[in-house]
DNA sequence: GATGAATGAGCCTTCATTCAT
DNA sequence: GATGAATGAAGGCTCATTCAT
């Protein structure tokens, strides 16, 4: 049982000493170009090994994704902690993922990655962790709308759907920001960006009655 | 002088012939699939001469995004034309977004794709006819934002960082349709976009008076 | 007969044409990656037009070859029209070679690429041109020898051996300079170049007489 | 500890083999007209095993020219062994470099390659084999020098300069055997070569007193 | 004379994955 | 459990040369 238990660590450990150098890599290089091999060389592991923990690249990319969910969810339930109204929560949720986006790039890309992947298949188990993690997030965003709503600051909106449309949303501005010397002719992107974030806000609130 | 013309045609269709070929792989493989060499084979020509006619396998791939988003152009010019309230205009774009991801999915791909990638240095020339394609787009829901505005049926809103943030959140959420079977937890994706569309669209409109 | 030396004096407008685009390319790029079509496109021709004037893109080199020996053979002419000993003359023929290795480096490489090629057939007036420009240099420098064999100044050598033999360990020690950091071990390559000239010079002196 | 052992002895016998493909190939073909892809048909092995061994096509060609090295310098090894006088030694070095440039014709046109392409940056561990090849070639030239000079036969010159120049003079002459049909017009090439190794030794002599 | 489109063999290199030890 | 040698298909791309117009 104890050995069991040994064993059981031992194998965690491994599986973060191989996260670890496929980050390394990652950051250094980007996904397109860090290989298996650079990552068992990095890890000071035997390539055959690497096989062993994992099924495939993609799944330790996988999990890299899961670090940057991660990385954001904790973000996100700061802003949560705080004692601010709602509005100005998803506001700060909005203004997070755009700098996640600038200072944790390698992150993001990944997530984009995947978006854009079609979906390969993966250990089950992996994939409902990233899952529960992206849940997670949806969750805290929903729970900003529903104080608001509440609070009878928001309209009657239902918090799961708007929580999903304002991440969606964010995601997809997000990535506009690379057209912002052509297509965006010189608008600068971040004003965009908040202007954005900003309207979607107002459109939750009630309207002012008078 | 008519030799000159001819020789001009015949390079065009050259270029048409070899597009075919790429689009047509593209739509089979997905473009992580589609190699040079195969698109030289389909098209029954040497891989010097789709090397004598495109710079790079990029630029090839950059012409199949030019295709989409002429497509995509089409589409909203059609909406533009009828004669329909500006919201239900842009209610129309946000549909067609979503239909164009999954009628014209390979093309959506190809727009992600060089949403995702860093930007490659290509040929200037193309590169613009690509900026200005996405700028005709904006420019066609700036134009009913604008007409909204108007009328008075929207706020004094800026038309065009509001195309923008528009179309940035259909883009984003379009993507989410992936999560559909795990993160939306059984949201219907389809729901949840419209529902965002109307959403943008209200938060557009002027508060009712009364 | 004023068309046909027309003909050809426009014929060798042409062929001063490519040379001089690749003339141009060779000193950007160097002789592996100048390629006929670049060629074709600095002299503003086709591919065809070249091949019509040149038998092959070696050929062209060759040309370039011949420009790069009538360089180093001006040199040395100026060095034998000046009013100095033989010996002050074979010093400054060594001189003027590492001078011409490095600051025509170009045609020094040119030169080195047809000596370590295994023989084209080219066309053989072309080569006899260069044949004879190789031997005019030879005769400058065998010149002073027989001028110091002459005054007295050298011992009884046959100068056109002592010739070759004098370009011959001068292209190998020029050569050498790509040692200098490893092999030489921080001997400065020029000293030694210079030191090895002025011992072929004093090998050729007359032991002095008392 | 056997194990490890064997391991490393199979792999030394790999590459070994490898090189022994590329050696075959290199005097068959030359070393332009040989490939990877050749070479890893020749040995029997896949492309991809050939990259296990080796960074690179330069890499080896380097091996290659490391085994040139090598049997020149045991030639050179030899006449420092024999019993003989240091002027004879260096005459001796002198016809063993040009017998070497026929015999061994392919070793020296990947000495000549490597001595006329700009330098690659390739694992400094192999260069610094190559580098100290070198040395120890100039090592056993200056050696005879030295001796000589003790002697008193030769006069108080620095043995390592002089060695330099010797190499450097024997290795341009022997480039210029192949202008022996054309430039050298007629004068056999061996004759001019032993005629100039003889200068070179009898300019280091004392001047005969008497 | 001039053109330039077309070729296609060939280049070097990468890399996820397997499997015998 | 761990290793790392071996694979080989596939990748994007170059280029001297030809030939119909």
């Amino acid at each position: 049982m104890g050995l069991k238990e040994r064993r059981e660590r031992e194998k965690e450990a491994r599986k973060r000493q191989i996260l670890a150098a496929a980050r390394k890599l990652l950051f250094k290089k980007g996904i397109q170009s860090t290989s298996i091999n650079q990552i068992a060389r990095t890890a000071e592991l035997g390539v055959g090994t690497i096989y062993f923990y994992y099924q495939s690249k993609e799944e330790i990319f996988y999990s890299l994704q899961e670090e940057g969910l991660d990385i954001f969810f904790r973000e996100i339930d700061a802003i949560g902690r705080a004692k601010t109204a709602p509005d100005a929560k998803l506001r700060e949720t909005g203004r997070a993922y755009l700098r996640f986006s600038s200072e944790q790039k390698d992150y993001f890309d990944i997530i984009n990655y995947f978006l854009a992947t079609p979906t390969v298949i993966l250990g089950s188990e992996l994939k409902q962790q990233i899952d529960r993690k992206g849940s997670h997030i949806l969750e805290l965003i929903g729970g900003f709308i529903r104080a608001g709503v509440s609070e009878g600051m928001f309209r009657e909106v239902d918090p799961k759907k708007y929580a999903i449309m304002f991440w969606g949303a964010l995601h997809g501005l997000t990535q506009f920001k690379k057209l912002e010397d052509t297509v965006l002719e010189g608008e600068n992107h971040q004003h965009i960006f908040n202007y954005a974030v900003d309207q979607l806000i107002d459109g939750l609130k009630r309207p002012k009655e008078h």
